[in-house]
DNA sequence: GTTTATACCGTATGCTGGTATGGTTATCAA
DNA sequence: TTGATAACCATACCAGCATACGGTATAAAC
C-alpha cells in the first residue's frame, strides 16, 4: 500500500487523499471509488499492515515448527520481528505507532490495535502452554502472567530500540535487544523439550 | 494546562487554537499572545506533562529515600507511576501517547520524547549502580542492560494495562502489573541493603 | 501626561483538504 | 444494440483552521 510509505516518511498528518492518490499513481476519484471516506482508507491501511506483520511472524513460526526448533527459540525470533532493528521493521514500526497514536480517539482504529495486541499475547500464552506439555516450561508457571510480561517486554523494547538505534554505552541496540529477549525467555522456558509435533501458537 | 484535558478526551487532532482557547476560557488572540504558533503551544504542553510526571516520580523517590526505603521498593513505586492504573495516570498516558505518535515526524516533539525516556532509563541505571554500592545488586550485573530492560517493561506494561484495564483471565491488570514489576526487579535486586544514605536517582 | 509594555479581544484572510458531482471509457451480459 | 456495472478522472464546493491584523484597556515608568 502506498499509504504506508507516505505515513512512514511523512507522518500520518501528511496523509491526504490527494497526496495518497498521487503517491499511488492514480486520481483522487479512484481512491474515492475504493474508499468511501478517508477514515475508511486509513482503517484499511492499518488492518493491512497489522495483518502483514502477523503473517510474517506466523510464517516464521510455521517453518520453525517444521524444522523442530524449540519453542523458546521460535518465540525469540517472533518477538524480534516486532523490534525495529532493520529498515523494514523500522518502517513498520513507524506506521503502527502512528496509528496507535490516533487510536486513542478513533474507536475503529483502537479496535484493530487491541485486537492485534491481544492476539499476540494470547499466542504467547498458547506457546507457553505448549511448552508445558513438552517439558520446556515448569507446570506451575502462570501462562497469562508470563505472556503479558513477554508481550510487554517486546513492545517496550521496540520503543527503546527505536529511540536509540545505536544502543547504549557502545553496545548496539540490536545486541541488547537480543540478549534481553533471550534472558527474559530463559526465565519462562527453563527445561528441555522432550516431545515434538505440537502447535506453538494458535495461528489460525 | 487546558490543552491536556482537550487532548485526553478528544484527541490531538481535535486540538485547534480556537477550541483550546475556549476550553481555557480565553480568546484566540490571547493564546497567540503567549504562543507565537500552534506548534509552539503543543511543544510546551508536551514538555509540561512530561515534566509533571517526572516531578511526581522524583518527589516519590526523594521522600522514599528520606524514609530509608530499599532501592528496589522505590523503583517499584516509580515504575508503577507510569502505568495507567487510575484515572489520573490514564489521562497522562493518553496525552503522552498522543504526542508520542506525532513525535514520529515532529523533531521538536521527538526530542522531548527521547529526552524523557533517556532520563528515565539513565536514572534506573543510576539506581542499579547505587544498589551495587549498598549490596542490593550483584556487582557483576550490567547496569545498562538491566536498566533498558526495566524501562522497556515499564513502557510495555503501560500499554498492556491501558488496552486491558480489566486484566486477563479475571486477574485485574493492576495486580498483574505489580507482580510483574516486582518479579522483574527481583532479578536485579537480589541482595539486602546494608548501607544507607546514598542518592537513588540523579534527580537533579 | 505621555510613553511603553503587557494583557486581552474579535475578525478577516488565505489556504488546505474532504467530499460531491458529473462526467468518460470499457467490459460484459441480455 | 442496449443496458448495466465498474474502473477511472477532473474539478467544484465548502468548511475548518492557523495566522495576521488592528484594535482596547490597564498600569507602571519617566
Amino acid at each position: 500500500m502506498a499509504v504506508c510509505e507516505l505515513i512512514s516518511d511523512a507522518g500520518l498528518d501528511a496523509v491526504t487523499v490527494a497526496r495518497t492518490a498521487r503517491s499511488a499513481g492514480m486520481s483522487v476519484g479512484l481512491v474515492q471509488h475504493y474508499f468511501r471516506t478517508k477514515d475508511e482508507m486509513l482503517l484499511h491501511a492499518f488492518t493491512y499492515v497489522s495483518a502483514r506483520i502477523r503473517d510474517r511472524v506466523d510464517e516464521l513460526i510455521r517453518t520453525g515448527i517444521r524444522h523442530r526448533k524449540p519453542i523458546s527459540g521460535l518465540l525469540a525470533e517472533a518477538m524480534a520481528q516486532l523490534v525495529p532493528m532493520d529498515e523494514t521493521r523500522r518502517t513498520e514500526f513507524r506506521v503502527t505507532r502512528a496509528f496507535a497514536g490516533r487510536s486513542l480517539d478513533a474507536p475503529a482504529l483502537a479496535d484493530v490495535d487491541v485486537r492485534t495486541a491481544r492476539k499476540l499475547r494470547d499466542d504467547i500464552a498458547q506457546a507457553i502452554h505448549n511448552g508445558k506439555e513438552c517439558g520446556e516450561v515448569a507446570p506451575e508457571l502462570d501462562p497469562w502472567l508470563a505472556a503479558t510480561r513477554l508481550a510487554a517486554i517486546t513492545e517496550g523494547l521496540a520503543m527503546q530500540v527505536y529511540r536509540d538505534p545505536g544502543g547504549v554505552n557502545g553496545v548496539p541496540a540490536a545486541d541488547m535487544s537480543d540478549s534481553i529477549i533471550k534472558n527474559e525467555l530463559a526465565t519462562v522456558f527453563t527445561g528441555e523439550c522432550h516431545q515434538y509435533g505440537r502447535r506453538v501458537a494458535g495461528s489460525a
